[in-house]
DNA sequence: ATTTGTACTTGTAATATGCAAGTGCTATTG
DNA sequence: CAATAGCACTTGCATATTACAAGTACAAAT
């Protein structure tokens, strides 16, 4: 993972030196439209090889977007969880969300993948947040 | 540019197989915040190679997220504009300005980059779309 | 006729990705 | 308590993408 780390001081620039590429922003989107945490579970839909995963998400943690502990109802698995300045990625996801939704045929954005998030978009982003920050901030975690 | 064009149906997906990289959304932001189109004042900055420019504006064209015409002020000169679709990606680059502005320390949000984003993210947005609607949607242009 | 400007293209080495298989640790099961 | 299974990665290697430098093509200016 040899990386170059910054091309200029553009926040745009920064922002995409991190999560700049093909994958790191649908890791995140599994978190926040299908909260999926744990490491086997980031896997799925599109097919992330582990390896890229396991990169990515050290990525994450080391730009403390995401961070990671010992799942409480799973001794041997670990949770990854967003922070607060992965919270904040939201709003950029969503945008994402809406242009692919409104701009790409043939997209599944009233299938498997509907959403509300175009036809309010602060009401959507606020309940994710919201919901996200209540079951990310703590180790309590009532999924399984 | 062999690349897998769909991984899935989902719109997030769908959109970074488009702008999923680290330099698309970068040459967008030229045309968005420093109204750079022609080729080669969207090399600047962050210095991207010519190969990959050329290939990243070959496919924003292919997706018809940029048009390009002869500039009519300079006849030996291309002149690139946004189309509609190419607008809606505004929010976007919007929404990654802040968060870099926001999450990142060393960032020059308030130097070279600086911007009002922040303070006012709609109005922001609404008076860049409005410029680059009457600049980009017609063939006169003037800036030079 | 030669230089300059603009927009690329090409060649090649370095880097990143995709795929399959393997490792190490922790329960859990017979 | 040895074998199995689940989970979270790591490793090796072929392929694909990117970075850098140089070159090409064509129109306009000198």
């Amino acid at each position: 993972m040899k990386r170059i780390e910054r091309r200029s001081d553009c926040p745009i620039s920064l922002s995409l030196d991190i999560f700049g590429d093909k994958w790191t922003l649908l890791i995140l989107r599994d978190f926040i439209f299908f909260d999926n945490r744990h490491f086997n579970e980031l896997v799925t839909i599109e097919k992330i090889s582990t390896n890229i995963l396991a990169d990515r998400l050290k990525r994450l943690l080391n730009n403390d977007i995401l961070k990671k502990e010992i799942d409480v109802y799973n001794k041997s698995s670990y949770l990854y969880s967003l922070t607060e300045k992965g919270i904040e990625i939201i709003p950029i996801v969503i945008e994402i969300y809406k242009w692919g939704a409104n701009n790409i045929e043939g997209n599944n954005a009233n299938g498997k993948f509907k959403s509300e998030v175009n036809s309010n978009f602060s009401k959507v982003t606020a309940e994710i947040v919201d919901r996200i920050k209540t079951t990310h901030n703590t180790v309590s975690y009532e999924k399984h």
